[in-house]
DNA sequence: TCAAGAATGATAATCGTTCTCGAAAAAAGA
DNA sequence: TCTTTTTTCGAGAACGATTATCATTCTTGA
């Protein structure tokens, strides 16, 4: 592993958010200031084939790398943009699939909503 | 309805096909040879807001448009590629989402697989 | 018929991402 | 250690999908 990716790595695993590769770029160029942007996407590629990240396609909107990298949903409100882990789980859905002939090989969940905290917000505003 | 935009249309509603933005200019463009990309776009999105037609983001690819507007999700075939709609509906996914406190205000699921077409192919060829 | 507004089409701009390629760094041999 | 080979880097160009700009061309209604 390189000192650029090392650094990248670093970034991601001490965000708790879903960093896009702009910000993870930022973060790492902080410590390592001729840091490339093609570096970045190069490494953060690597690192979501060897399963040490994953990447979250979001339509309309930049990818985000999470250091989580066991499946699970994610929730976006579209009140105050947070990205939120999903913590129900879609099992049963992906099983009723199989049994209609396909194998299912991914999938890419992404809920709209708006979070319990803006709703709570609205709800004392009205 | 401008000629353009029911030109459009047309060819939308003549495809049992998810297009894409280009297919469907193509497509359009055969019989109105004038016609320009950015009228396309215009039109989709302006359909789309209409609720003639549905709009499918998809992760690292350009979006699709499907004229039926009913939600309903999707499946992608990582073999041949082919779009499939899924029969199998999410509702209990959501509910207990809201179960949780946030409002969903909408989803987008994709799920990749082999489809059973291609199983096939390939039991045969092993 | 004419003016006002809307829609068009060509093209530029945008954004996230990937590609190219010479330079730098790291790894492997002798 | 001193080359040689391989890998990775970093800067910037290129790319593909989409949106913005803007002068021109329709509509439409007074």
């Amino acid at each position: 592993m390189t000192k650029q990716q090392a650094s990248i790595l670093r970034v991601i695993q001490a965000s708790p958010f879903h960093m896009t590769a702009d910000e993870i770029y930022l973060a790492a160029k902080a410590e390592m200031p001729k840091l490339g942007i093609a570096t970045v996407y190069r490494n953060l590629s690597s690192l979501c084939g060897e399963g040490i990240i994953r990447k979250i396609e979001i339509p309309g909107g930049p990818d985000r790398y999470d250091r989580n990298t066991k499946p699970h949903d994610h929730m976006v409100c579209t009140r105050c943009g947070e990205m939120l882990d999903c913590s129900v789980e879609l099992e049963d859905f992906l099983n009723r699939i199989e049994a209609g002939g396909a194998k299912v090989t991914g999938y890419h969940l992404q809920v709209s909503c708006i979070c319990s905290r803006c709703l709570a917000k609205e709800d004392a505003s009205a």
